[in-house]
DNA sequence: AATGAAATCGACCAGCA
DNA sequence: TGCTGGTCGATTTCATT
């Protein structure tokens, strides 16, 4: 019952090389990373099974330009409800499939949702709020719009802290 | 110079199918593709090749799991800067190159960045802020936790606004 | 857990509508 | 420009260690 109980099994110094890799960019060759990481081609192969009937790796998917879609426009709304207690599941669940929401955060503190969302007008935005304060317990709402952008990829692997890395490295197998 | 300048070249209906479909799971097979959506391999691949040439594919990547590595808290964290100006896209940059750093927004407002953070224990967490604390530049800094995170799997393309999706698909080639 | 060989699938090309 | 069908090369699978 510590910080890492859900680590799916024992990852070694290798595998976090092979997520660093493919995290960023699946698209390289398995003779490439073999090459890189001195292991046969089915070695590597091998790996990134398990990682995936592991669930380390979730899914493998297409990174899409939000600005090849028209999407330049970037919000971060605060939420807060109404009844703070039990309805806070359904409201998130009502949130996240507004179209033109990304991503939505229930907080501790004086408001109770973040939600991030990507438009292509002021216009939408308007809309989107809109449809935002009709959900059923939504009580205010706060925008702020995003000048700039600073992202990661979402490279996990690459992003973890020391010390993190350190209690990875430091499992044993299940 | 409208809302939608940068999209790439005109889209249509089969690229934001083909799109849906791998920006979810990009492991699916291009006989698995071509059959749901009535066209041959060759003309996926082509279409896929082309989204990638286009930049609207910007990578494939593979998805990992932050539960895997131990990662389960979130923390949303506003940063104010002391000189409003000229120095943001340093303090950005600083900002997302800081371990377990995952977004970074820069926003209009009383604070000036939005910073979403993804560690093991409450110890990275308070380490990480000492770490955005000392950046030149910073000035203030308050933190919420994240109790329960609602995500999309950022699929852009299955979660446009229908008034963004009419825009698209009205686009001429450039 | 890793290997090499055999089967399967994806990438690329020339040509066509 | 978008698509087809075929070839070649890469990936997946499997028996073996």
């Amino acid at each position: 019952m510590n910080g890492t109980r859900r680590i799916a099994s024992s990852l070694d110094e290798m595998d976090l090389a092979i997520l660093e890799r493919v995290e960023d960019d699946f698209d390289v060759s398995l003779e490439t990373l073999a090459e890189e990481l001195d292991l046969s081609k089915s070695a590597v192969h091998y790996r990134l099974n398990k990682l995936k009937d592991n669930g380390v790796i979730r899914s493998v998917t297409a990174d899409v330009d939000p600005l090849a879609f028209g999407l330049e426009m970037v919000a971060i709304t605060d939420v807060s409800v109404t009844h703070e207690t039990g309805y806070s599941e359904d409201i998130g669940e009502e949130l996240i499939a507004r179209q033109g929401v990304e991503q939505v955060y229930y907080t501790m503190g004086d408001v109770d949702f973040v939600v991030i969302s990507r438009v292509q007008t002021r216009d939408q935005l308007n809309d989107l709020i809109d449809r935002i304060v009709a959900i059923d317990g939504v009580n205010e709402t706060s925008s702020k719009f995003v000048m700039q952008e600073f992202e990661n990829n979402r490279t996990i692997a690459a992003n973890i802290t020391d010390a993190a890395r350190e209690s990875i490295l430091g499992m044993s197998t299940d």
